[in-house]
DNA sequence: CATAAATTGCTACTCTCAGT
DNA sequence: ACTGAGAGTAGCAATTTATG
């Protein structure tokens, strides 16, 4: 499915850019030649502004070697122009390599507006950061969907959103300059300024994260986020708590962003004059930083648990990956008070443990089996560990990662078996649900040993994927939060 | 320094969903 | 069928920041 996107690119060496600031003229690319890639020839239609002005700049102008008037109608004019060497330039050869098609290119004193066609989204992820590297800001303005054209509900705007979102637009809310205050909105809306706010934030997000089918509004609503990418700045592995700045007081998941936009995005590179954060909050990010090292150092995983929210606590699972217990259990029903425990199954530090009723399964075990720095499930907040410590004086104490939100979050959902088909993690060829652990338990009761030794190899199947599934997680993750939604 | 805007952090509420 | 944790949604108050 083909992509189209709109991005402006500001950089002070892009063709003629100083020309442009002085004359106030805009160009429009008609037609460009690139035979040497490095010195392209371009032909641009010259308006606005003073146009006399922009011819006699633009010779003296040392981003061009060349520059001859080809046409001249009324209000605009036809230029020849070679970009020199040195100059930036944007679209060259880049474009080409990524299989992007220019489909409309203008230049003002603003920066370069191009609306390039991309095959698909991949090419269009690959291009930005690739631009970017080379010292060029990059604003991506808008995605647009090549198909299902009409379809207004394909953002995903709840029609609040989507009312907030239209009339910010009619009022003006988006002009530059505003033609509209929040204030206007919100009375439009008859809300509050801060739901007004966070209306029109909310569908603006969600606009640009999502295919943009018609909607100059939903358009020009985005024209004022960056959708800076972040992926010169990953970490090589997932990332960990020192990238994570969520749990100082003043700091939310948007200016966590902004932080790493800029490139802090490790403890060790944040510094007070950091963009969004001021002194306020760069304080409690500071006495935050220090506790958390403290913690770190005592390897306290349970303040990182009390100060992470708990969809952000998978980032403490690459700093304590030696120490973590994936568990999975096996019962005779689903009501803890009423069924029993049957097996418990503990992966931890490479070894999977399984405990078994009326043999080994014991408080005492269960509780040394589950010290560690971090205990992982499927569903066991609300299932595996609400069973235990009701049938067995048992505290779980350790940080508890559920993988069944995680899973959800990345759409993956269905349950942990359809989960791990869905991402090919192999089960290899157990044929075993939890209905079926039920019957075999039972017949491991009635004298059937064969049963015990199928119930316990399933329940060790399960614990150890959750390992697997847990690292195909949370690398998912680490994407979609760290990279940018485009 | 005043103001508008952005953001966080809180509460209250609904709704989805998965375990054996 | 059960069930309750947690996600999502919304709104408001208070705090913080940006901007001229």
């Amino acid at each position: 499915m083909g992509v189209i996107a709109e991005f402006t690119f500001q950089h002070p060496n892009l063709p003629l850019m100083s020309t442009l600031e002085e004359s106030g003229v805009r160009l429009d690319l008609e037609q460009a030649v690139a035979e040497d890639p490095e010195r392209p020839v371009l032909f641009v239609w010259a308006s606005h502004g003073n146009l006399d002005h922009f011819e006699a700049a633009a010779c003296e102008d040392d981003s061009v070697d060349d520059v001859t008037l080809v046409e001249d109608a009324d209000e605009r004019r036809l230029y020849r122009v070679q970009v020199s060497e040195r100059t930036e330039k944007p679209l060259y050869p880049l474009d080409d390599r990524m299989e992007a098609s220019r489909l409309a290119v203008t230049s003002t004193a603003d920066g370069v507006e191009a609306r390039l066609r991309f095959p698909d989204r991949e090419s269009l992820s690959a291009f930005q950061p690739r631009i970017e590297t080379r010292g060029i800001d990059v604003t991506l303005r808008g995605v647009f969907s090549q198909t299902d054209p009409g379809l207004t509900d394909q953002n995903g705007l709840s029609s609040k959103q989507r009312t907030a979102l239209v009339t910010a637009v009619e009022l003006g809310y988006y002009g530059v300059p505003r033609e509209a205050s929040l204030a206007d909105v919100a009375d439009e809306l008859g809300v509050s300024t801060q739901a007004a706010s966070e209306r029109c934030d909310a569908a603006s997000t969600r606009s640009c994260g999502t295919n943009w089918t018609d909607s100059a509004a939903a358009g020009t609503a985005c024209g004022r986020r960056t959708a800076g990418s972040l992926y010169r700045w990953l970490p090589a592995s997932g990332m960990r708590v020192e990238n994570s700045f969520i749990p100082a007081p003043g700091v939310g998941e948007t200016t966590e962003r902004r932080l790493w936009e800029h490139g802090v995005t490790h403890w060790d590179d944040f510094d007070a004059s950091a963009p969004g954060v001021g002194e306020t909050t760069a304080q409690n990010v500071y006495s935050f930083i220090g506790d958390a090292r403290d913690a770190l150092d005592r390897g306290d995983t349970q303040y990182f648990a009390d100060a992470f929210p708990n969809n952000a606590l998978w980032r403490l699972y690459e700093n304590v990956a030696g120490d973590v217990a994936f568990f999975d259990i096996e019962t005779t029903g689903l009501d803890k008070r009423s069924s029993d425990v049957t097996t418990v199954s503990v992966l931890h530090g490479g070894d999977t443990t399984t405990l078994v009723r009326g043999d080994d399964l014991t408080a005492e075990n269960l509780a040394d089996l589950l010290d560690a720095s971090l205990v992982v499930s499927f569903n066991g907040k609300r299932f595996d560990q609400p069973f235990i410590e009701h049938n067995y004086d048992v505290d779980v104490d350790a940080p508890h990662l559920d993988l069944m939100y995680l899973c959800r979050r990345l759409d993956l959902t269905g349950g942990l078996k359809q989960v791990e088909a869905d991402l090919g993690i192999d089960r290899g060829g157990m044929d075993v649900d939890g209905r079926e652990a039920v019957r075999l338990w039972h017949r491991y009761e009635d004298g059937d040993e064969d049963a015990l030794d199928r119930l316990v190899e399933y329940n060790r199947y399960d614990a150890q994927n959750l390992q697997t599934l847990l690292d195909t997680v949370a690398g998912r993750l680490h994407q979609e939060v760290f990279e940018p939604h485009a």
